[in-house]
DNA sequence: TTAATACTAAACTGTTTAGTATAATGATGT
DNA sequence: ACATCATTATACTAAACAGTTTAGTATTAA
């Protein structure tokens, strides 16, 4: 009845990948609820009874795809070696495009937000994954700039990013684009100007 | 067999009024899809007849909830008439206690981003009841404030009520508190002396 | 008394769901 | 040739679902 479970627990070109492949598609556009198993198997060209093989219920194949998601989407942002003006502003294009681009990404961060009440772990395992190193990152960049006379990097930070955040939420994910446009461009050179602003005073 | 829709739209004690309490507990703690027409009659305290016979469908009463939800929890701050720093902190502290306090507001905000996608309408009705006039209003104020020698206030709106929203999502939403954990007042310490910078150093 | 209205509880229809069970197919290695 | 295993297709169960219908109960007003 039961299979044995997967002996290589993410191997390559395997039946997990196609299952994996088909959960993406269906619970990123119909949410966890909105999502049959029937379909995942569908979808991922496989058999129900194998999707039951590979993994124990919905729940487990759930958490399985949001582990796999978080892991492979971590935002890499490399920090150039300039002027804190081109290298702030290099990193918040770089974490716009990130969401922006990659077709799935805004998809995921619903995703999670939606089923971050009924599965709290998942959540947390998206903010150590994915927030965490970003904020981390960046305190770290900002504490590195002295002429930034920043008296608290990491606030400033979440700050940073922050303001990134919610302008893709307000703009990308709830189809605000129209009701309160803006250009990228003009959040970022605002979001320059506050941070830089010590530098051209003196 | 239909009974006439609802003499008066919005009446006190009306059976309206317990349809969409039970609408609003099971839709907001089980999303759309996973929220049963049954369950909401039962919650509402009310036959399932009466659902339909005050709401067309699911989605109908759905969107009554949204539109509802949205016009009752407009986040009013009150400007207090003084100095910048003392006014930005109450706006801050006022908008963070709303998402806090209020207990249903963050579940409401899940919702509305968890149902963003398959209902793009709702999403913008939020978009234009909640953060449109957040949005607006700082924008103004910070337009009215020329010692702070802002080059685009509307960004800065946007970046200050961007950072405290991300903070609510990553910290109380997500459940991050133990994962990426700062105190509500550092945040909003950081956020100011970006923004009062240019006072202090004139 | 009569009629209209608003409601309820319950049954009902047809569909969809998670999850299981079965029998057949194909590959692998011995 | 034989046995083992993964996989498939299909069928199934039991529950839940949206939405409708039915039969009956209050309430109100003419």
């Amino acid at each position: 009845m039961a299979r044995t479970k997967p002996i290589e627990p993410d191997a390559a070109g395997d039946k997990t990948e196609q299952i994996l492949q088909g959960a993406m598609q269906e619970f990123l556009t119909h949410g966890y609820a909105g999502t049959s198993m029937d379909k995942v198997a569908k979808t991922g060209g496989v058999s129900k009874a194998t999707v039951y093989s590979y993994f124990q219920d919905k729940e487990g194949l759930f958490a399985a795809l949001i582990q796999r998601l978080a892991a492979e989407k971590l935002v890499y942002f490399p920090v150039p070696e300039t002027e804190p003006a081109i290298a702030l502003r290099f990193i918040a294009t770089t974490i716009m495009d990130q969401a922006s681009h990659e077709p799935h990404f805004l998809t995921f961060v619903r995703l999670v937000i939606a089923e971050s009440g009924r599965f709290p772990q998942l959540a947390q395992i998206f903010v150590k994954n994915l927030a965490k190193p970003g904020i981390e990152r960046l305190t770290q960049y900002l504490a590195s700039c002295p002429e930034l006379q920043l008296a608290d990097p990491e606030a400033t930070a979440r700050i940073f990013i922050g303001s990134l955040v919610y302008f893709q939420l307000t703009q990308d994910m709830m189809h605000g684009q129209e009701i309160i446009p803006m250009e990228r461009d003009r959040l970022i050179d605002g979001l320059l100007q506050l941070i830089l602003r010590s530098e051209s005073n003196s």
